[in-house]
DNA sequence: ATACTGGGCGCG
DNA sequence: AAAGCGCGCCCAGTAT
């Protein structure tokens, strides 16, 4: 009997769990390495405290006060985390040891860089096995990155803070939070003093036997078939119908390109869960008893990303799979909606310690390419080794899902549902795929590299890059920044008027476009194009296959609960510049006698804002279809009568207004929008719209300025007041309760700002009005067996590809779902829904399109 | 080579 | 005091 054909609870009575450690031996030469020990009072600082409640403390490195006084944590942050812990009766230096990632002060504070954290760690580490601390505080970024930071990358402190986790290769509970000077930085947030509060309590006051993960023991591997003990377990999962765990390896992320393979497939156990796994065996008895356990409806499926495994089963094995049941990675999002937390490796790790047994796997899957189409190297990969890693992903994947069950309440449960529902929708969706013409792409693609070869010559010939070529060393890049702020601000002394989010020079497309000169509109043109060219045609031409691209729709990806879409963006192909519309929607086709249809909700976000604030004004505004919010506005901001508010006017108050407004902007910032935007309007009897405010005592920028600050006084304390008193009051119950709940059965986590709080739970709801009407008529086209195709969704769209004689139908579905259906599964949605539509030609384009009634 | 950040820009 | 939200993807530049 081979080893691995052991029964799989034959009593193996090693720790199996025995990833090789990394032994760093602290080396003699890494102090000198670093250098920091040069330049402080008190060098290489010994750990402190007595450790009495065997608590280590990890801070990031000693401030002026800590060099002084060779002691850790003794200035204003050290004092302050000692407020806290004495509030739980703990003292940090009796109770506590304290150490710190860096060992020597760094001049002025400044943060350590990666090299000397990873310099210092063998120092901490030594530490840590030395005093066997049964828990460990971390405090800060520096601190993640120093404990953890050699085995798992450390990108943000965000989605670690507040996580309990039971570390396997350090065998001790290790509890991430905010370093106390970051609190510091700002004391009047209450939510961030109270999530360090509570992390720093639940750390003390945790009392949960530390459990040992055996992650191999069980696990059981088979290299051939047939293999009676296999045959035996496939057939008694489809005699006994258990809840099961699966997981593929494949050779790729997208399987449709020609040669892609399932590698393996492992299966958990819910009541063991162990795992069995085994490659795809070519033989046909195999291959029937598979597809038995996958298509059979009463068998539930876990997967974590079931999409994927769907998508793999459909293309690979041709078959749908039945019985899905749970997917722990829209679990694991909905229980925490912190960016990058849904990974199936990090949830292992939080959640059970286990951390780096993909560490032999990460060198083959690594592709060269950016496209999903492309092969990896798992093929490469010992059947041995990667039949290990597949078995524990499913493995774990069963593990989080009991405790997923437990975890989710009844209320998380209802969105959690929601998601799960238009995730096997969009299983379809991306299937389906949608169709391109590759022709035109290649040949449009060639067409923009003469234009931007033609574009780059003109702007290496202007007296610009003239100046540059004089005074610099390096050839001008027009796609640098860096660059153009250089000659924009030294060589040809403008000011600009823009900061970036890090304080620089700003040259983005506004401040050019303000600067007006032949150089910059040459600058905007050839980015214009630039854009188009390496992100939509290339894309494009990359990711479909014989003329069919098939972007991700995604439901695990967004803080406020909305979709994503990927590999390529779906969500994000040109509209508003007509000549980037153009080039781009060309190639957005229709099956062969079909034409796509364009459905969006109107206004949806202000009607779904007016559902959770209930504004009376707003309300009426919303259901009596005569009154218009917008022009009213216009009217107010322009001093313009009901009939001299132009469309163009009216959109101008829509967007850098009403909008701007609702979602938390204030007087100057609109201000400022507004009049850019209204420099070239004009009334319907011509006469340019600052002519008009001019005579109207507004004649330059900062009375208009002033102006705005009186329309947005009334817009909030005389119009929207109700509104207003929303905003204060869901604020009031953030900063009571650390989270926001949507009426759709979500809660907004973490640390937010106002304006996030106010603008998640309406922009998360608008979507998922959409999202319900998408799960009922995809169903529906199911039911009906349509030939048309939903093929896509923009937040408050959706794009399906026709078959004309189904037109009428499908109009009358599309909107009886998306009005009256959606209002009678939700009740809180108090509002009228109106839907808008557009349709292009019978094989046509997403370009050429027009307005329908509907 | 690879990973990450910053700036920028497309959409709702 | 702070002052619009949410995404994904491109390139340049830097660190390792």
């Amino acid at each position: 009997m081979k080893e691995d054909n052991l029964p799989f609870f034959w009593p193996k009575t090693e720790i199996i769990y025995q990833k090789p450690k990394k032994v760093e031996k602290p080396k003699k030469d890494n102090c000198d390495l670093c250098g920091l020990f040069y330049g402080c009072q008190s060098p290489k600082m010994h750990y402190n405290g007595e450790g009495k409640k065997k608590i280590l403390f990890v801070a990031e490195a000693n401030g002026a006060q800590e060099d002084l006084q060779n002691n850790q944590l003794v200035g204003e942050a050290g004092q302050l985390l000692r407020m806290h812990l004495r509030k739980l009766k703990f003292e940090l230096d009796e109770d506590g040891w304290k150490d710190n990632a860096l060992a020597c002060r760094p001049e002025n504070n400044r943060t350590p860089t990666a090299r000397e954290i990873a310099l210092c760690r063998p120092r901490l580490m030594e530490n840590i096995k030395l005093l066997k601390p049964e828990k460990i505080i971390l405090l800060g970024k520096v601190a993640v990155q120093a404990v953890l930071g050699d085995r798992i990358s450390i990108t943000s402190i965000g989605k670690w803070v507040g996580q309990q986790i039971p570390d396997q290769d350090l065998q001790c509970w290790i509890f991430p939070t905010y370093h106390p000077s970051f609190l510091l930085r700002d004391r009047d947030n209450l939510v961030l003093e109270k999530l360090f509060y509570s992390h720093l309590r639940d750390a003390i006051n945790w009392d949960h036997p530390f459990a040992i993960e055996y992650y191999e023991v069980g696990t059981r591997r088979y290299y051939e078939w047939p293999n009676e003990d296999l045959q035996y377990r496939l057939n008694k999962i489809l005699e006994t119908k258990p809840t099961i765990a699966f997981d593929y390896e494949t050779t790729g992320i997208k399987p449709h390109a020609n040669g892609h393979e399932i590698l393996c497939i492992s299966i958990a156990d819910y009541d063991t869960e162990q795992s069995i796994v085994f490659p795809i065996f070519k033989d046909e008895n195999f291959l029937e008893l598979i597809k038995k356990i996958l298509t059979d409806p009463e068998i539930n499926k876990v997967a974590h990303n079931a999409k994927f495994e769907d998508c793999w089963t459909r293309f690979i094995l041709g078959y749908r799979v039945q019985g899905w049941h749970w997917d722990t990675m829209l679990a694991a999002h909905v229980l925490d909606n912190r960016e990058g937390i849904c990974g199936l490796k990090f949830q292992t790790y939080i959640n059970y310690g286990v951390i780096g047994y993909d560490s032999f796997i990460k060198p083959y899957i690594v592709s060269k390419s950016k496209n999903c189409n492309h092969f990896n190297r798992l093929k490469e990969v010992p059947l041995k080794d990667l039949l290990l890693y597949c078995a524990i992903d499913s493995k774990y994947t069963m593990k989080l899902y009991k405790r997923q069950k437990e975890l989710m309440s009844v209320r998380l449960n209802k969105g959690y549902q929601l998601l799960f529902e238009g995730m096997l929708e969009f299983c379809d969706t991306e299937a389906i795929g949608i169709r391109v013409d590759d022709e035109y792409l290649i040949k449009q693609d060639k067409h923009l590299k003469k234009r931007l070869d033609r574009l780059t010559r003109k702007i290496e010939a202007s007296k610009e890059v003239e100046l540059w070529d004089k005074n610099r060393d390096k050839k001008f890049n027009i796609n640098s920044s860096k660059m153009l702020q250089d000659l924009f601000i030294n060589l040809l002394d403008y000011d600009l008027s823009k900061k970036t989010l890090k304080g620089n020079d700003s040259t983005d497309k506004e401040v050019l476009a303000s600067l007006d000169t032949d150089f910059t509109r040459l600058i905007l043109d050839y980015k214009k194009l630039f854009k188009i060219r390496g992100t939509y045609l290339a894309g494009f031409i990359r990711e479909n296959i014989d003329g069919i691209m098939r972007p991700n729709f995604n439901l695990h990806t967004t803080r406020t609960f909305r979709s994503s879409s990927n590999a390529v963006n779906f969500q994000n192909i040109p509209r508003r510049d007509i000549e980037a519309q153009r080039i781009c929607r060309r190639s957005i086709i229709p099956r062969l006698g079909r034409f796509l249809l364009e459905v969006d909700y109107s206004g949806l976000e202000v009607h779904i804002a007016a559902c959770y604030n209930k504004d009376p004004v707003l309300i009426e505004y919303l259901e009596d279809e005569t009154t218009d919010m917008h022009r009213d506005e216009a009217m107010n901001l322009f001093l313009l009568e009901e009939d001299q508010v132009t469309k163009e006017i009216r959109f101008v108050a829509k967007n850098s207004f009403v909008f701007a407004e609702f979602y938390g902007s204030y007087f100057v910032e609109c201000a400022k929008n507004l009049w850019r935007d209204i420099d070239s309007l004009k009334l319907e009897n011509g006469i340019p719209l600052k002519e008009h405010l001019k005579s109207n005592h507004i004649s330059n920028y900062s009375t208009f300025e002033a102006h705005v600050a009186n329309v947005e006084d009334m817009l909030w304390n005389e119009k929207y007041i109700v509104y207003r008193d929303w905003k204060k009051k869901i604020w009031a119950d953030y900063q009571k309760t650390g989270n926001i709940k949507t009426l759709t059965g979500f809660r907004c986590g973490g640390l937010m700002k106002k304006n996030d709080v106010f603008s998640y739970p309406i922009q998360g709801s608008s979507f998922h009005c959409l999202l319900w009407s998408f799960i009922q008529l995809n169903q529906i086209a199911k039911k009906e067996s349509w030939k048309s195709y939903l093929i896509g969704q923009i937040h408050d769209s959706i794009i399906v590809d026709v078959v004309p004689d189904e037109f009428e139908h499908i109009k009358k579905t599309v909107k009886r779902v998306m009005c009256e259906d959606v209002r009678n599964h939700w009740n809180w949605i108090i509002v009228p829904l109106s839907v808008s539509a557009e349709v292009t030609k019978t094989d046509g384009n997403w370009y050429d399109k027009e307005k329908i009634e509907i």
